[in-house]
RNA sequence: GGGGGAGUUCCAGAGCGGUCAAAUGGGGCAGACUGUAAAUCUGUUGGCUUUCGCCUUCGGAGGUUCGAAUCCUUCCUCCCCCA
C-alpha cells in the first residue's frame, strides 16, 4: 500500500491524497462503509457498487472469526472472493469489541478472552492471533490489536491501557513482519493511537505509533461518548505528530460534521456505522440537515427523498413513500435509506476533496457544518 | 322462540367494591444511535395544571354504598348454541 498527498488546503490542515493498494486506488479523504460481517448491511452489492461507489469497505476480525470462521474464509480464497468484492477491504482488529463487548471479555497482558455473543464459547485473542486471523481474512489494510478505552476513563487506567496497546502493537508488528499474506497480494498493518482524552498520553502514543513506521496510522479511542470538542482537540494533537506522508485514519468517526471538522485537522480516512445503522432506523443525512423519515411531517411530502442526490433511491421515490415503508416495517425502507445515506457520505468526502483541490475547503466546510447539523 | 355470553381509555384485551386515568400487547407521536451483539433501543400516549392537585372517562339511564369500571334494576347493541 502506498499513500501520496496530492493537494493541501491553504486555510486548514486538510489534504487530498491517493492510496494505492493491490485491489485499487483510494482517493482521500475517504469514507469507508462498515461491512462487519462480510456485508454492508441492508444494501445489495449491485447498489453498493453502482450507486454508492465506495473505494473501500470494512470488515471485522472478531465477527468474521465467529462467522463464517477462518476455515471457510481460507477455502473461499479470502474475503474479497468470498463476498464478491474486488475493491480494497480494511479489517478492524477486534479492538472495538474490547470496548463494545466489555461485559463479555477479560483482558490480560497476554490478550483478551471473549465470550462469544453467539454461542457463549470462549475465544482467546492475542495480538499474534489477531494478525493470523487478518492474514486469513485477507484484507488489504489490517489493524493492530488495541484496547479502545471507554469514556470517561480515569488517567491511571488510560495510561495503563495505552501501555498495553503499545505492547500489543509491538507484538503485532513483529508477527506481521514474520508472516505473509496467503492470497498473492500485499497487506498493510496500521497501528492505532490510544490515550483516551489525555493530551500527554495522546502525544506519547502518537509518537510511539509514528515510530512503528507503518504504511498508515490510525487514531482510536475517540467517538465513544466524549464531547465533540474533546474529540477534535485530541485528533488535532495527534495529527500534528503523525507523519505527514502517511495516511491518517480516524476510527469510528462520525457524523457528517465530525468528518468535515476532522478532515480540516488532517485526517484522510473515516469509517462509521452511522450512515448504515441510522438509515435502518429511519434517519437520513442530507445536504440541508437531518431527517427523521418516520416523523408525521413527511406523511404527504411527495418530493424526492433527496432532490440533490444522484442515486435512483433519491430520485425515484418520495419522502412520503419512504416514510410509508418505515412505518409499515417494509425492508425496502432501510434499503433505500442505506443507499441514500452511504451515497451522501461518499458525496461529502468527494466534495471535500474537490474543495481541497480548489483551495476552498475551509470556507465550504464552515457553511456546510452549519447546515448539516440542522433538523429538518 | 329457548338457552348462554359479552359490551373497558385509538384497537385488542386485563381488571371485577377503595391502593384505577385503569395491567399488557398493538397502533400513534417523539427521541437515541459514532472502529455494528442494533431492520435495534428509549420515552410518551384522556383534559387542565404540570409540585400538590382538580376535572371528565370503563355501552345508556337509574340505584345500593362513605366509596363503583367492579354490586343491583332497566334499556340498547353484539356474539354463540339449540329449534
Amino acid at each position: 500500500m502506498k499513500f501520496k498527498v496530492a493537494n493541501r488546503d491553504q486555510n486548514s490542515k486538510a489534504r487530498a491524497g491517493i492510496i494505492t493498494t493491490d485491489h485499487g486506488r483510494i482517493e482521500t479523504p475517504i469514507f469507508m462503509p462498515v461491512g462487519t460481517g462480510a456485508t454492508v448491511k441492508a444494501i445489495h452489492y449491485k447498489d453498493l457498487e453502482e450507486q454508492v461507489q465506495p473505494d473501500i469497505i470494512l470488515g471485522n476480525t472478531y465477527h468474521l472469526y465467529q462467522r463464517p470462521g477462518m476455515d471457510i474464509l481460507r477455502k473461499a480464497g479470502g474475503i474479497h472472493r468470498f463476498m464478491s468484492w474486488e475493491q480494497p477491504v480494511l479489517t478492524d482488529s477486534g479492538g472495538y469489541q474490547v470496548y463494545s463487548l466489555t461485559e463479555r471479555r477479560k483482558i490480560t497482558q497476554e490478550g483478551v478472552t471473549f465470550q462469544s455473543h453467539i454461542d457463549g464459547s470462549r475465544h482467546f485473542f492475542t495480538p499474534e492471533k489477531v494478525i493470523d486471523i487478518q492474514r486469513d481474512i485477507g484484507a488489504d489494510i489490517i489493524m493492530a490489536f488495541d484496547e479502545c478505552t471507554p469514556y470517561p476513563c480515569d488517567y491511571q487506567y488510560a495510561s495503563k491501557s495505552m501501555k498495553l496497546t503499545h505492547d500489543w502493537l509491538e507484538r503485532c508488528c513483529t508477527h506481521f513482519d514474520n508472516t505473509e499474506g496467503h492470497y498473492g497480494y500485499s497487506q498493510s498493518l496500521f497501528p492505532i493511537v490510544q490515550g483516551s482524552t489525555y493530551k500527554d498520553l495522546r502525544e506519547a502514543s502518537a509518537r510511539f505509533v509514528s515510530d512503528c513506521n507503518r504504511a498508515g496510522n490510525a487514531i482510536g479511542g475517540l467517538s465513544v461518548g466524549e464531547p465533540a470538542e474533546v474529540m477534535y482537540e485530541m485528533t488535532e494533537l495527534v495529527c500534528d505528530i503523525l507523519p505527514e506522508d502517511k495516511a491518517r485514519y480516524l476510527m469510528g468517526v462520525g457524523t457528517p460534521v465530525n468528518i468535515l471538522e476532522c478532515i480540516a485537522l488532517g485526517v484522510d480516512m473515516f469509517d462509521c456505522v452511522m450512515p448504515t445503522r441510522n438509515a435502518r432506523n429511519g434517519m437520513l443525512f442530507t445536504r440541508e440537515g437531518i431527517i427523521n423519515i418516520r416523523n408525521k411531517k413527511w406523511e404527504t411530502d411527495f418530493s424526492p427523498i433527496d432532490p440533490e442526490g444522484d442515486t435512483f433511491a433519491d430520485q425515484r421515490y418520495s419522502k412520503a413513500y419512504l416514510r410509508h415503508l418505515f412505518v409499515s416495517g417494509e425492508m425496502l425502507g432501510p434499503m433505500l435509506a442505506t443507499i441514500h445515506n452511504l451515497r451522501f457520505y461518499m458525496w461529502l468526502v468527494k466534495e471535500a476533496r474537490n474543495r481541497i483541490e480548489k483551495g476552498q475547503f475551509a470556507a465550504w466546510k464552515h457553511t456546510m457544518c452549519a447546515r448539516l447539523a440542522q433538523r429538518l
